[in-house]
DNA sequence: ATGGCTTCATAGTGAAGA
């Protein structure tokens, strides 16, 4: 049996929920992780989501951040923040259908390499690394997906000198990346033979992604575990091209 | 060209995103 999961940064669930229906409608993954729905849990639109037939699992704040998990089956074991860490912003979610655990996140964004933010995302960072670890121990089939507000390497940017040393692109920023996929998770995407200049954000403004001025930004990491599961792992441009976009296009990765 | 767009909170503009 076939099993899709899917990553989408929605900017605003209030704003894209049609979006969501829609492409929900189109694709019918068994699983979809949201961020930034920057709503309130008592404003989820728990009864469209209901009627386009999936359970919901939520973990959403005023104004800012917040994450999701769509499923067609119900979620188990539900983790709404990194343990141990004193932290206000809603971005994680965590959930295990059937063996496999499912970890949402929405990691900062860090503004620039010279703001407190960016060590807030970096400690973060840090703190992510431990949970991984120890989830990684607890749950050998692990998917962990989301806007990680990094791009692994230079292929993943369109202009890797405009971002040299820059948020998102940054050494600290990589590395980290880098020792908590060294625990055991693979980038699903780079499973795959890929086409050259695939991005998961453009940003609105320029003709960004009319021009595809993008970073791949948002991933579906699985634990070895998964790895011969594991059929294949895309982005999905088309909703990004729909009137009133999210900045982000889905992440689409398929399981035998 | 440190703007450029979009969303949210707010009722003017300003913060935040990436």
């Amino acid at each position: 049996m076939s099993f899709k999961i899917a990553s989408w940064n929605v900017n605003s669930l209030r704003v894209r929920l049609t979006h969501l229906l829609t492409w929900l409608s189109q694709e019918q993954p068994d699983v979809v992780a949201l961020q930034e729905i920057k709503l309130e849990n008592k404003d989820f639109p728990i009864a469209e989501i209901s009627q386009a037939g999936y359970h919901a699992v939520f973990n959403g704040q005023k104004a800012y951040n917040g994450v999701a998990l769509l499923s067609k089956q119900p979620l188990e074991k539900i983790e709404i923040a990194l343990p141990n860490f004193i932290d206000d912003q809603r971005r994680v979610l965590a959930a295990t259908l059937n063996d496999v655990r499912i970890i949402n996140l929405y990691v900062p964004n860090g503004a620039s390499v010279e703001s407190d933010k960016y060590i807030y995302k970096l400690e973060w960072l840090r703190q992510l690394h431990h949970y991984l670890q120890m989830q990684l121990l607890l749950y050998p089939k692990l998917i962990v997906l989301g806007d990680f507000n990094i791009a692994p390497e230079d292929r993943d940017v369109r202009d890797p000198k405009a971002w040299e040393g820059g948020i998102l692109v940054s050494e600290l920023e990589r590395a980290a990346l880098q020792a908590i996929m060294a625990e055991g998770l693979l980038d699903s995407f780079r499973l795959f033979e890929q086409g050259d200049k695939f991005y998961s954000w453009w940003d609105y403004r320029m003709n960004a992604f009319r021009r595809n001025l993008g970073v791949r930004i948002d991933h579906i990491l699985i634990s070895n575990a998964l790895r011969a599961q594991c059929d294949s792992c895309y982005i999905d441009k088309t909703p990004r091209a729909w009137e009133r976009p999210s900045d982000h296009a889905p992440i689409i990765a398929k399981f035998t």
